[in-house]
DNA sequence: ATAAACCTGTGAGCCGCTCACAGGTCAACA
DNA sequence: TGTTGACCTGTGAGCGGCTCACAGGTTTAT
């Protein structure tokens, strides 16, 4: 197989499969002209690459599996290390997407009543710098 | 004012008033040694930069706003327009974040009353391909 | 004068792709 | 046999928003 067969076979670009290819987490063979041939256990691979991508991990740490999978026994116990890790960011982030959402919202909700205005010495957007939510 | 200071006074790091400056957001005078020196109009400048950072606009929406500010009257217009489509995207990244984070949870609860079990040849960590949130 | 602490700008690196581009391959047709 | 043209290939660079490494300049204390 080469990259379009594979990637369409996963459905994902080609530029995905090429990358995850340069990084090392795909070794394809190599033919005379340079093309690369990816063998079914490739697409093994890169089916629990993209697993692993849906449920939260970094290209990194599916590295870090790989190695652990194929140097030990079990990778599991490196898998169940490193989700608990990403769920702790992933909560902060979906937190963080929270509070913005909310002032973006409540932004837009107070420049409704209020005009636009030229910029003076001090002030470039009144709407952004009198925003009442952002004041410490 | 010289980088530290600036970066001191909003409480940021030099290299993020270095990246501003880079970008071309901040334009401080340079000194015979090279050294770059921020006037007071550039610390109304970057703190309206963090502002609207805060606000969820990119460095480029901001580099669009202050062009605009500079070249006619009132950048509110472009303000309202841009904040719309940022707060869209938010709103996906929020929903997206959350669904990710329901998804870690019912895997890590899944996996507690699974084993840790070696690859096999068509398997890399049974516990990812076999988690059932991710069969299509 | 000199040593140490601190500060400076520049260039590169990070993640996870995505895009641009020059050139290679292959089937259809003349 | 030649040739057009569609499609495919790998490589290198670019994105955002910083962050880090580093060599060298400046300032302060002795």
């Amino acid at each position: 197989m080469r990259v379009k067969q594979i990637a369409d076979a996963l459905d994902i670009s080609v530029d995905t499969v090429r990358y995850y290819t340069r990084i090392g987490l795909l070794v394809p063979n190599k033919s005379h002209n340079g093309y690369k041939y990816y063998r079914p256990a490739d697409v093994t691979r890169l089916r629990f690459i993209l697993s692993a991508r849906a449920l939260g991990f970094s290209v990194n740490d599916i590295k870090e599996i790989l190695v652990t999978s194929s140097q030990t026994n079990a990778p599991c116990p490196t898998v169940r290390r490193l989700i608990e890790k990403r769920l702790k960011e992933t909560v902060q982030r979906y937190q963080d997407m929270h509070e913005l959402r909310e002032r973006m919202r409540l932004a837009t909700s107070e420049w409704q009543n209020k005009p636009d205005q030229p910029p003076t010495a001090d002030t470039i957007c009144h709407l952004i710098e009198g925003f009442t939510a952002l004041k410490s």
